[in-house]
DNA sequence: TAGATTGTTAATCGATTAACAATC
DNA sequence: TAGATTGTTAATCGATTAACAATC
């Protein structure tokens, strides 16, 4: 195997793409270069070629690219192809939210069950799906062999929830509580907290009375 | 004025460091070093030390960072060391969700408005807030002088709202929609979608089957 | 004084861009 | 054929890291 691994910063990119290409699809359009992809996404159409070159020659010359097949391609490059089952765990709005999403199931990720450990809510249905004790998620989790996760509970719980995840074969955890997790290699965390964003903005923000 | 500007790369971690600073303080701790915040986030020391380095001199030679201290100059540098009215706009689960989020007030932010155009939801109420009807943004957004917007509509409107709420004084959006927004220079926009960060994993993950 | 850790410089590493031959 | 756009190379640009004098 002489494979050359592929920098984070691309593979963090082509969702971008797949997403962007979608839409495109969705418009009817068949057609589309990478000048006009660059554009929608604000990428040079430089990086967006180097980044598809990483993984074979998708394009034409003087055409561009097909829309449909270069979506096939990178829904097969980033394992989407298939549809992953997927564990929520926390109850509270943030899990009530994601549960009732309903723009997963055409990008590859479908909710498979949800967990909470609160008497008052177990049982309850949020959706159509019942809130399972959270006692009951390792023999759950690993009899549906759920490999991917996301994590709603509070930040004070939300390292211990993950050790149970990942002691019960779960390998991708996406993390709405703000903080920061261990995980051993082979697992692969992503933190989604609407604070750093907005931090990451008001910094370019002038205070009125400054 | 001769002021360097700060790569945009490294306002992006600023957050990171704030969030795990504040963190340390709510554990009673008073002092840290570089080292040490680097193993909680998973970044160099060195690249922390050269990032405060771009604010000014916070630490203390042998010592280390007064924990109280740094946080108090990151809140400044991000402009949280104030409170910043937000408005929500789309009061379906994600609104309903973000405007209930109780993380935001410590850290620089609270939701002061939540909008939305369905006539069945507005006047009804999401907690404390009542949902108004969208096409009182604009007098209600300029009186109170909001610069910061949540949206949470469907993508095929994020443009159309995005446009409104640029026209009123709106420079900062973190948009949960699906899609990219065209915004003119001075107005910031962050991106949140879930299915960017699980395709990001799923990338990573074997396919059972293959 | 000895140990620890900063702030900063220079070296290294990696990512982006510009340019163009190939070719549809 | 003329125009357009790819895939790729080499040059440029920027970010990270290693190392260390300064000093608490």
């Amino acid at each position: 195997m002489d494979r050359v691994t592929i920098p984070d910063i691309v593979v963090g990119r082509l969702p971008l793409y797949l997403r962007t290409l979608q839409l495109m699809l969705s418009e009817g359009r068949q057609v589309t270069s990478s000048q006009e992809l660059g554009e929608r996404l604000g990428i040079s159409a430089a990086q967006i070629r180097k980044d598809l070159s990483q993984f074979g020659e998708f394009g034409k010359q003087g055409t561009g690219y097909s829309i449909e097949f270069l979506t096939d391609q990178l829904r097969s490059i980033l394992h989407v192809d298939k549809i992953w089952d997927m564990v929520v765990v926390g109850a509270g709005d943030i899990g009530h939210a994601i549960s009732r999403y309903l723009g997963f199931s055409n990008r590859g990720f479908r909710v498979a069950l949800v967990f909470d450990n609160e008497t008052a809510k177990i049982g309850q249905k949020i959706g159509d799906f019942v809130i399972h004790d959270i006692a009951n998620l390792p023999s759950m989790v690993q009899k549906a062999n759920i490999q991917v996760a996301m994590l709603a509970v509070p930040a004070s719980q939300a390292q211990v929830v993950t050790d149970i995840l990942v002691k019960n074969g779960v390998r991708a955890i996406l993390n709405y509580a703000p903080i920061n997790l261990n995980v051993p290699k082979g697992v692969y965390v992503q933190y989604t907290d609407p604070v750093v964003h907005l931090q990451r903005m008001s910094f370019y923000l002038e205070s009125m009375n400054d």
